[in-house]
DNA sequence: GTCTATAATCGGATAGAC
DNA sequence: GTCTATCCGATTATAGAC
């Protein structure tokens, strides 16, 4: 009855520090990027003793691409939402929002890419040149198209998309700055709604004929 | 007469070592900020022995805060072509195409200070709450009077100037994943030429009336 | 399956040589 | 004034204990 059985609801031992330490990875690279982090710190704010993180991760490198894997996918997800409107200002719209959303939902993920750009990609490089340039130029085709039909302004795609990125990425990876010149406190859910508001209204002006 | 006189106008060892380990210290806290940075590879770059470097810069940090205090000083110059112009549109494009220059002549400052913004502005926070808070405070304020005067939209001035330093920084700190989207080729002076103008004219139709 | 004592190496800094 | 042999703590990883 009571007997152990091959397999319970309740999480083992394994899942929950395997969660313990991703979770304190994730902080710690995006603070100090992949040289800069210490698995010694990962363990220490995991709450474990530093040699047996390396029992669930066998090297900091493979522990660090699990947490990169899990960016990359969540960023896709985000990239999405500029499918799923037909009209070219609702799609900006939708899209910017998202990206907007997804820096205010999980800066760290935002910081650990920056971070990985800043020493040169060795990590994700692939995946920039591949999923990411695909994606890239497949939209930058669309936008094109509402170029031509006059819904947009004359303008290479490419910088558009990148003005995205910049304005919406910055929310997480200069959190600190914008702390330091809001009183030392992070921005409030309401500055951040303005925030978002203005991005989108100020890009979408920028590229409105 | 041909003997060593006190001080020659040629350069003395210690200034060409000093500007050797700058230099690579630069670019090695660039690339993996302070933290990621070795005192060995920043002597590497430099060509000298890595003890040697400790007879220059007594530390690490020390050599760091030489290395932050002149990021900051660029920022500047470039923060004072924003009171050059009068007009409020040729005043913000001035700013954003001083601020587009300074990305593209001296990115390696833009990441060092990224870098530092990531991990919590240990070194330069003062700087952020005092100089920087100070010079965008009064720039909001000009700013709200050319909206008061309906020369610009109606918004939230330091959204806008974040707006400004995620999309012109960006062509620094992500210079990787461009090169990644670009072939593997940094911009040419042509392309960024180009991504300069559509920055400038994205922003300022974004907060024009 | 889970955890830790310990090895091997790296990294910052110094004492002292030249 | 300039440079390097060397120390010592930090860091990653493993072999083996429980």
């Amino acid at each position: 009855m009571s007997v152990a059985v091959v397999k319970t609801p309740r999480a083992s031992v394994r899942e929950g520090r395997e969660k313990s330490i991703f979770d304190a990875a994730r902080s710690v690279f995006a603070e100090f990027g992949f040289k800069g982090a210490t698995t010694a710190e990962i363990a220490r704010r995991a709450g474990i003793p530093k040699a047996n993180l390396h029992y669930y991760f066998a090297t900091k490198e493979a522990l660090y691409r699990h947490v990169t894997a899990e960016v990359l996918t969540d960023w896709l997800s985000a990239a999405s939402s500029f499918d799923e409107k037909d009209d070219s200002a609702e799609a900006i719209a939708a899209y910017i929002g998202a990206k907007m959303d997804l820096a205010r939902a999980d800066p760290l993920g935002s910081r650990i890419w920056a971070n990985e750009i800043l020493r040169g990609a060795p990590v994700i490089g692939d995946f920039l040149e591949t999923t990411l340039a695909n994606w890239l130029s497949s939209r930058e085709a669309i936008v094109r198209r509402w170029i031509d039909q006059g819904k947009l302004v004359a303008m290479e795609p490419r910088y558009f998309f990148y003005m995205i990125w910049a304005s919406t990425q910055h929310y997480a990876d200069f959190e600190g700055q914008m702390m330091a010149l809001n009183g030392g406190k992070p921005l409030s859910d309401e500055q951040f709604e303005v925030a978002k508001i203005q991005v989108i209204e100020t890009l979408l002006r920028g590229v409105m004929p």
